[in-house]
DNA sequence: GCCTTTCGCTACAGGTCGTAGCGTAACTCC
DNA sequence: GGAGTTACGCTACGACCTGTAGCGAAAGGC
């Protein structure tokens, strides 16, 4: 009743187990591998977690966000080492995302919480804040990267340059995961190279003829 | 028991209602309008069609199947006409796919029915047949059109033409679906055009450096 | 020690699935 | 026109999943 503006945790009371939330989260995993996203129940992934069902519900209101929270994790994985050219970055974390793609996990889960978003608002933006934001950023440093190096040219319009990048992820991202899981054909190297490319020569284009219009 | 090599029905009984058929796809898409895919149950759609429940399943083995055959009927609307450049006709066909994916049918049902399909090989074969293969036909249209009129070389090699086809398609449909469904954005005018531009350019600058490879 | 919150457990109503069984309707072949 | 075959609507059913409620016990803060 009183003042309750400290949001860390509350402050009295059994607090929630930490081991609790990995089990969970971990059960989630397992059974989205054995069972895939539609024959994945509650009371399984508690079992499974050795924990009662209530415990599951007390944290996540469905099961939509707690397949996003558990499959979320495993895109910290994605990293974006500097290799010298704007192709060999675009490929390399094509790649890293194909192989995320290729796990039975992510495969099974990322688009149907992404259907389910289409109807759920606040499902989207949870998927938005903890899954497309963390690949976004490695668009961002590969075109900073490309600038920097003089590949691209620097771009004046803030908006423009926003629309690009914007632009180059829905493309990256939207290819790779229309390969994988509708074309269901191999995300490897050569079909990269293709890619990249495409993508690479188009910039280099669109640069040389009108800039960032 | 006897030799029955004529596909053509069943040549005797009671014959099956193309009525009922159509009243159930229809319902089908009502339904997934008014409650999205996970809410859609096969009860809801026999009432709205007017029929029993034992006469879905007499025809789709499950929700899955049933939602594909409604939506698939939709994208018969997808048209390739000549408008004079490559550039014209890939904004064209993208504007019309995103005007598909605008619908709250498609919307909720096309992501959900591919991401069953990642662990049901004769529903992705289903939907290869009945959606994807529908929309990849206009790619290979657009293509030879554009090398008809010297805008692409002719392709030498048929295993490099197949592997372009296919990298342009996936890009195209991916980067609309991904626009669309998961960074939520409108897929207008000004955003198709810099697609095209980038496909263009790239294609451009394929050619002009090492041809199809 | 008191208070608060979480935990595991059980039970439950509500809804969906997919099937079985029945009598009836529609159509083909003889 | 009758026999055979198949589809239809209807009802009923067991199995399963959902999401919630209520309980006593456990684990922390003050």
């Amino acid at each position: 009743m009183c003042s309750r503006t400290n949001p860390r945790s509350s402050r009295t009371g059994r607090p929630r187990s930490t081991e609790a939330d990995t089990a969970i989260l971990e059960a989630t995993r397992a059974a989205l591998v054995e069972l895939g996203w539609s024959k994945l129940t509650m009371g399984d992934v508690a079992g499974r977690a050795g924990v009662a069902k209530t415990t599951l519900y007390r944290r996540w209101p469905s099961k939509n966000e707690l397949v996003v929270d558990a499959v979320a994790v495993l895109f910290d994985e994605l990293e974006m080492p500097d290799l010298g050219s704007l192709q060999a970055d675009i490929e390399h974390v094509v790649l890293q995302f194909a192989a995320l793609l290729e796990r039975p996990e992510t495969k099974t889960a990322l688009m149907a919480v992404v259907a389910e978003s289409t109807r759920d608002e606040p499902l989207r933006e949870r998927i938005r804040a903890s899954i497309v934001d963390r690949q976004k950023r490695l668009v961002l440093a590969g075109r900073e990267r490309a600038q920097q190096r003089g590949e691209l040219p620097p771009g004046r319009d803030p908006m423009a340059v926003d629309a690009t990048d914007d632009l180059i992820f829905d493309v990256i991202a939207g290819a790779v995961v229309h390969r994988a899981l509708v074309s269901a054909e191999p995300v490897d190297g050569p079909w990269v190279a293709r890619l990249s490319a495409l993508l690479v020569g188009g910039l280099g284009a669109a640069a040389a003829t009108g800039g960032d219009r």
